[in-house]
DNA sequence: GGCCAGGTGATGG
DNA sequence: CCATCACATGGC
């Protein structure tokens, strides 16, 4: 029986951070009564985890037993998905004056990045959802899940687990392509897996690197280009200063905040966001919330 | 029915 | 080097 309390720098939104989860993640979090329910591995093993939030505080639950190290890690691995330690007082502070962004900003007060719980995870489901609608993204993301990976049992629920690169690595590509993969994206999940299982492909290295650095790495992998690069640097490691300008999302939200006749260009956008330094994936992440919230 | 989705790599000039 | 294209499917 394990109960944390984990508490943020202020100001945090759980409401505002968690409604992402929700809405686009169905897949991997169960919500109940404003609690969220998902597996998370803990030095590879399958931990049901009950995230919520209480007085101030973020509350993590599992009725699973744990020795005092597998307890630390659940902490400090929740500590970094849920961003507990990203102080954005200065990030409002650089913002107030951006004009049209700073109410959009300001409605927002306390949102935080949810990252992935992994670097693999993340990887994954970004290489799935290039060039298509967040919630077809999300149903493949979903049969991917489905098929590679475990389920466990915690109390009455059956909880699906997101597979290894190992589970994965075992696939054929026809496998996914039953599951409606175009051929070619098929193939890009199941050779990055091989890659990370063999050994080849070591992701939690590309921690120590800087921005480019990183993005030099992944973009000489097959079926990474730029976009998802950004991605992995944003959702899967929470740097903060990462601008995908080329982004479809993020271009229309930049039409609807400057009331823009046509969608600017990957260069108009990536001009704008200089102002915005070192604070960009912020933004980009508030201009995604604002384009799909409202 | 056509066009676009939180792109990418292959192809052909 | 740059423009164009296919890719699976769903929503509008």
């Amino acid at each position: 029986m394990v109960d944390i309390g984990l508490k943020p720098v202020e100001p945090y939104s759980f409401v505002a951070t968690t409604r992402r989860l929700v809405r686009s993640e169905k897949a991997l979090y169960r919500v109940r009564d404003g609690q969220f329910l998902r597996v998370l591995r803990i030095q590879g093993r399958p931990i049901p985890v009950e995230i919520g939030w209480e007085s101030g505080q973020v509350r993590v639950q599992t009725t699973v037993e744990l020795g005092t190290r597998e307890r630390e890690i659940l902490a400090r691995l929740i500590r970094r998905m849920f961003s507990l330690d990203v102080d954005l007082g200065p990030f409002y502070e650089h913002m107030k004056k951006e004009s049209p962004l700073a109410p959009i900003i300001e409605e927002r007060k306390g949102l935080h990045f949810v990252l992935d719980p992994s670097l693999y995870e993340c990887l994954i489901k970004t290489v799935i959802s290039q060039q298509l609608n967040l919630s077809f993204a999300g149903r493949l993301v979903y049969r991917l899940v489905e098929l590679a990976g475990e389920t466990i049992r915690y109390g009455d629920e059956e909880l699906p687990v997101f597979p290894t690169p190992e589970q994965v690595a075992r696939l054929d590509y026809e496998d996914l392509q039953k599951l409606q993969f175009n051929r070619r994206k098929a193939e890009y999940v199941i050779d990055l897996s091989r890659q990370v299982a063999d050994g080849e492909l070591d992701l939690e290295g590309l921690q120590s690197l800087s921005d480019r650095q990183v993005v030099e790495k992944l973009v000489a992998l097959r079926g990474v280009g730029r976009w998802t690069a950004e991605c992995l640097l944003l959702f899967g490691m929470g740097r903060p200063d990462l601008l995908p300008a080329a982004d479809i999302g993020v271009r229309n939200a930049v039409k609807k905040a400057f009331e823009l006749d046509g969608q600017p260009t990957e260069a108009e956008v990536r001009e704008w966001g200089e102002g915005w330094t070192p604070w960009r994936s912020y933004v980009t992440f508030y201009l995604w919330d604002y384009l799909t919230e409202g």
